[in-house]
DNA sequence: ATGCCCCAAATCCTATAGGAACGCGGGCCA
DNA sequence: TGGCCCGCGTTCCTATAGGATTTGGGGCAT
């Protein structure tokens, strides 16, 4: 608004030019996780266009992408709203559909592990360990980073495209429920060690220990989300 | 072009508005299955608006949801293709991502089956014996979408919306790859009672046996799949 | 007081216009 | 004859404008 060309690509950048609708896409997608977006909230067009600071056409083909990835839904000529929150029996889904493709993710990851895919793993489990825990999400943020590129790093490595979309349906929500459906980090002890039991079995070239490993996690998981009883 | 107003709703159909998008979505769809936009051809989005008589507005909105299917790719900024042939390491993993999958939402479903879904099962199956399955493609068309119809509502029967997602992910790529991997029908009475006995699993209401029955199917698939071996 | 109607603002949806970049072919020069 | 440069067309991308519809509120009649 105040700004003469603000959507004007930054001139010293090295390529990545154009990608406006991608801007807005990942602008969306952090306001959406960040909490700013609340479940529920009507996400208007020409609001966001205006909030951005851009035309309505990116915003729409921003929207239109992640209308798929089940952010936010579309609502025949009504506008899209952003997804509402999980209930008892969404969580229960969601972790039904976890058992079912994460464990045969760590097979094949296991069976097929490179060099460069245990490193990062590895990483991803050493950065679960050293992130900062507190309760504000800017503090807590990388460490949900770190368990989701985790679970990303697995689904990746099991050398399946198919697969690895199927998976990453999934991963968008169990993001958003990170984020919604629990009251911040209360189970990090827990989790990094059931995150270093996989790992260990990923070391260890054991597909079935590592599936097994894989099964048990994400039932402990879901355990202690109950116990935690957020809200209905 | 030549109509002073092409893209206007036709004033007797009953709701259907807009949804000019929609509709942009559905034929692009339908030329991408008929063969019409073959692999590898590029899809212009003002090509296509043209060709459509539409604005470029609703083409990219449709292939914004498009290409989250695989069926299109985007390339930064050069455009949309039409995703390329599937090799034979591409079948494979679509196969394994198939095993992975399909046999759990036969044992949900077979679990939570209710009297409808049975019965649009039964229905499905009853398409499939009785579809004609000629040498072109309008031919064996129904035969097709009954094949589609039967494994959608398996998934649907599961109660599971994210299985569901996660099976809609490579519901798309699997009928792609009935229409440019294979050479017609040649196994319809072998697939018939194959899906017939995952069938009967399902009425004998054994989940287990559904999720088997399920798992030879698939695999009698791969197995003719790959002795008709199309091309690589 | 309550219900109905009309108007206005907001919103979605589509079309059109213009700017920028990539690809390609012809012409020019060494 | 071969290589280089330049202009043209195509395409993508964004912005802006206008038509159609829904929603909310105020005023009026009963």
């Amino acid at each position: 608004m105040s700004e003469p060309s603000p959507a004007v690509a930054r001139p010293g950048f090295p390529v990545s030019r154009q990608v406006l609708a991608d801007h807005v896409y990942e602008a969306l997608l952090e306001w959406l996780m960040d909490g700013r977006l609340k479940p529920g909230a009507a996400v208007s067009i020409d609001g966001m266009a205006r909030e951005l600071d851009v035309s309505p056409t990116p915003v729409r083909e921003a929207l239109a992408r992640l209308e798929h990835t089940g952010m936010v839904r579309r609502v025949a000529l009504k506008g899209y709203r952003v997804a509402p929150v999980f209930t008892r029996e969404d969580f229960a889904e969601l972790m039904e559909a976890r058992l079912s493709i994460e464990p045969v993710n760590a097979r094949l990851a296991c069976a097929r592990m490179t060099p460069e895919g245990l490193e990062a793993l590895k990483q991803a489990v050493e950065d679960l360990k050293t992130a900062p825990r507190g309760g504000t999400f800017a503090e807590y943020r990388s460490y949900l980073e770190a368990d989701e590129r985790f679970h990303q790093l697995i689904a990746a490595q099991a050398s399946n495209q198919f697969l690895l979309a199927a998976y990453n349906t999934l991963g968008g929500q169990i993001q958003r429920f990170r984020l919604f459906g629990g009251v911040g980090i209360t189970d990090a002890e827990q989790a990094i060690s059931e995150h270093q039991a996989v790992l260990d079995a990923m070391m260890s070239g054991d597909p079935e220990k590592a599936a097994q490993k894989m099964v048990d996690h994400v039932e402990k998981v879901r355990g202690r989300a109950i116990a935690d009883a957020p809200e209905e």
